[in-house]
Parts: structure tokens; C-alpha cells; sequence
DNA sequence: ACTAAAGTATAGAGTAACTCTATAGTCAAG
DNA sequence: CTTGACTATAGAGTTACTCTATACTTTAGT
């Protein structure tokens, strides 16, 4: 009654779970998953029921469980072991799972505002209607001033490593327009990164009509950009709100030179 | 004017960003990211504003995107490839996303199954209530011959190849309970692989009552399963359904040999 | 101004989990 | 009985690093 025992070769059996023949040979050689019999000529013989075998492996290989470790379980395998296993190793993937989602958010938001400053760049200013808002931020006493600019920017990480471990490529600058309307050696302002949620840590920026323009070129360019906008905003007559937002569109991952970056400018209105 | 462009040696920058000094070598020697200046002594300066370009990078690698495929696109980066970069690879990390969450889902199974199997296995038969399910099935001539077994698995794996790309680790044996009253030489029935959609391809098993028990032991210690099954049924008067099912509940995963595999076998009632 | 600790550099070896190549033996079909 | 398709082992190469050794530089404290 020999059920389930028919023999694979190397190769059949590689074809059968979807690797090279060569994996079976590593795996073989660790001492990870050797096949059911060796001929005397050294032919490896697999049978099916090692394909399921097999597969928990490989599902345990691709969701990042080193084979040394996949390896000193099977060593000392048990059903209660391989239960502790596959509760950690879930929880494991559905930390990474969570990770990944966040990275694609992210990415999904980048090619927003990468598309929209390819569309909205040439044209001149226009009104946008922006969303409420949350985020975390960090005071920043002099834009200009390169030691307070490094110093505000460590302590902006240090606050997003503790607060939250969100993945987020939206930062940018908060500035409060009289900041602007009074510059003289420069303008203090809050550093920014959105987050999802709200919490007792954090700024809501509120949403409304805002004034936005995109400027392309150095930090020169930018601080042009500030009056002009001002200026503009004062010929129309338009309601002024507290701040402006300063975010950087297109950069180095759009252009190699600093001074083709892109950024956008939202002058918030009443 | 010198906004933003406060410089960091490695330590500080790699300490930033969260990598090692060694990955900022590796990823300047491959050209994939350089400091923003070199100093005569050959010190490295990263600016604030590439802490950025490098999260970017390093969100690419850490959804698997090679290296020197980030490098390529670097070395003709322009706002339409990068937006294009986004887009193809955030198809993909879907697509992975979508793959680890299967995996998961078997995970969650695999581990349902084997704590189901170590409470019940000390326990004599129990009648569950099991939810109606989809499969997809292969038909098996003879269970006890090896080689019909063999045709059978390889064409119940391409079936699944073509049909899913769904990743499970449940699978078994339904086998019409007539097969068994009948045994000689062998029986008949069908591979099985659950899904979780219903298809014109797929089989329906319908929910209900069915008489579970454990087997622990070789293939004849399950033959023999199905007749003490069939006989306390009969005993007990319990109206029967049209088929066994098959499964292997605790395997090479958790027993090193084949004489400590453990079988639950369900009967159909009506 | 000087010294010790801490940081920076390069070169090269080691790692995981393979892939790929070369060389040689084996088997199955016509 | 040969040919082509398979099997085996050994060893080099790959990616994205980490780790070690050695030497130079900067910085903080006395």
C-alpha cells in the first residue's frame, strides 16, 4: 500500500514547486530539506508529499525568515513549536505588510504632486481648494540661518522616530505670512511632515481656498516668489489667511541640479 | 543666502537617515548617491536636502528594486521617469502586497488547522459544523497507485498554476463514501485545493454536519480511519452525506517521520 | 598646545541565498 | 549503440551589504 510515494528526480521536482534545480542542491547541502531517498549513483530522489513540505519553506524563506533559522526549527520541530512558529512569523509579516502599504501611500502621494507640478507649472498662479490637514512640526528660528536649519531638521526626525514610524515623503515649510511681510535678515517658520492621524502632537492645517504657485530655482528664486505672491495676492484684493506653505515639487529625484528644482507655494486665504 | 545647505559627515547623515556609514561608501563607490562635496582630505559632506533623494532610494530598495535599476534611473532622471518609476513601481509593490497577504491568510490557516488538531486529536469522533467551500479538483483513479497519484498531483498543480496564483497549504483527498464500501484494490477520488472564489471551475462542497476524527499513523492507519469511521456511523445511526474528506492535518512540519503524521478524516452527514 | 577619544578613510574578507559555468557521469529513446 | 537530455559536484560570480584592520583627521578636555 505504497500511497503518495512515487519519486521526482532533481529537476522534476524543482519544476514541480517552481525553483532551480540548484536551489534543491543549497538546500540539500545546508541541511535544510534533503530528498526522500538517494540512489547508490547519487541521484536524489523527492517525493510529493515533500511538496507541501517544501512549500511551507519557500513561503517562509519569502516573507523573510532567514534559512538558518527556518532550519533550527526543523531541527527541533514539534506541533506546538511549528504553531509558536507560525503565530510569530504572522505577526512578523504583518508588521512588513503594514510597512509596505505605507511605502506605496507614499508613493502614490509623490507621483501626485510630481504629476500636478507637470501640469500646474507653466501656468501662472491659481486658487485650490486644499483638505484639512495634519501634521507634525518643528520651529524653525531663521529659514536662512544654516546651523538653526540643521539643528530644527535633526530634531524634526528625532520627533517623527518617536512619534510615529510613518513612511512620508510630504515635509516641507510652514511660514506665517507676516514672518514674510516683516523680513529683514530672514524669517522663522515650522518645519512640517503630514500624517494620517490626528493626535494631541499635532498641527491642523485648516483647509480652505489657497493661492498656489510653482517657482523653479534656487532658494533665491523661492524667496522671490514669496513677494510676488504677496504682491499679486494684494493686487486682487484677495482675503489673506495666517500662512504660507512651502513645499519642494520636483527635486533631485526629478533633476540633478539644484537650481531646476521646482517648489510650490500655497498662500492660504480667508 | 545659503539656505538648507548645513553638511554632514557620514556618521551624522547615515545616523540620520538610519543606515550605516558602510551603505553610504557602498552607494557613493557604485554612483548611486554621492556626498554633496568632498573635502581635500577626502572627508564626505551630505547636504539636508538630499536626506530626501535618499529616503526615495531607499524606499525603491526596500520594496526590491535593485540598485542598479535606481541607478539607471538616476543617471537619466527627468520628472515624466520619475513619475513613470512611481507608477510601475507601485503596480508592482501592489502586486507584492497582494502576494504577502495571501501568504498570510494560508499562514493563519496553517496554524488554525494544527491547534484544532492538538485539541482534538486526543479526543475520540466529533461532529462539526463546517461551512460550505470552494475548491478546485483533479480526479484521482486509484489512490493506492503510485503512479496515478504522480499524473494526478502534476496535473492538479498546473490546474492551479493556470486557474490561481492563490497560495494555500489546505489541500486533500474527497473521496465518495461508496468508493470505500466498495474497496478492493483500491478507490477513487479527488485532489483538492480550496479557493476562496467561486468559479465555473471550481467544486462546491456544501456546508453542514460532518463526523470528524484524527488518525495518527502511515497510509494504512487512515485506510483503516475510514472503515472505523463508516462502522460507528453506521452504529450510531447517523444518515450519511456522499463523501469523505481527507486532510493532512499535522505533517512534516511538525513530526520529523511519516509514522507521526496525523489525518483528519471528515464524513458528510445529512 | 597637546593628547586622547572619537570620527573618517580605504582595502579587503565574509555573509546569505542564491545563479551560472565547467566538467563528468547516467539514462532513455530511437 | 549512439545521441540528447538528464544527473552530479566543484567552484566562481552576484547583490547588497557587514565586519575587520589599518591609518589618518578632527575635536573636546586639560
Amino acid at each position: 500500500m505504497a500511497k503518495k510515494t512515487a519519486y521526482l528526480t532533481t529537476g522534476r521536482f524543482a519544476e514541480l514547486v517552481g525553483v532551480s534545480k540548484h536551489t534543491l542542491f543549497f538546500y540539500d547541502e545546508k541541511g535544510l530539506f534533503k530528498p526522500a531517498y538517494i540512489k547508490e549513483n547519487g541521484y536524489r530522489y523527492y517525493s510529493l508529499k515533500q511538496v507541501e513540505t517544501f512549500s511551507v519553506i519557500s513561503a517562509l524563506k519569502e516573507i523573510g525568515v532567514p534559512l538558518e533559522n527556518i532550519k533550527e526549527f526543523l531541527d527541533a520541530r514539534s506541533p506546538e513549536r511549528f504553531s509558536q512558529l507560525l503565530e510569530k512569523e504572522t505577526d512578523a509579516l504583518k508588521a512588513k505588510i503594514d510597512r509596505l502599504s505605507q511605502l506605496q501611500r507614499a508613493m502614490v502621494e509623490k507621483k501626485r504632486v510630481t504629476d500636478d507640478t507637470l501640469a500646474g507649472n507653466s501656468t501662472s498662479y491659481t486658487i485650490e481648494n486644499l483638505p484639512t490637514r495634519h501634521m507634525l512640526i518643528t520651529k524653525l528660528e531663521n529659514v536662512l540661518d544654516t546651523r538653526a536649519y540643521y539643528q530644527a531638521y535633526t530634531r524634526h526626525y528625532d520627533l517623527l522616530d518617536k512619534k510615529t514610524s510613518q513612511m512620508t515623503f510630504l515635509e516641507g515649510l510652514i511660514v506665517p505670512i507676516d514672518e514674510i511681510r516683516q523680513f529683514k535678515q530672514g524669517y522663522s517658520g515650522f518645519l512640517y511632515t503630514e500624517v494620517s492621524n490626528q493626535s494631541d502632537s499635532t498641527f491642523t492645517l485648516p483647509g480652505g481656498k489657497y493661492l498656489t504657485g510653482f517657482f523653479q530655482g534656487n532658494d533665491d528664486a523661492v524667496l522671490e516668489g514669496y513677494s510676488l505672491m504677496l504682491t499679486y495676492a494684494e493686487k486682487q484684493d484677495l482675503k489673506l489667511g495666517c500662512y504660507f506653505i512651502e513645499d519642494l515639487a520636483l527635486d533631485e529625484l526629478s533633476f540633478k541640479s539644484y537650481d531646476d528644482y521646482v517648489y510650490k507655494l500655497s498662500l492660504q486665504l480667508q
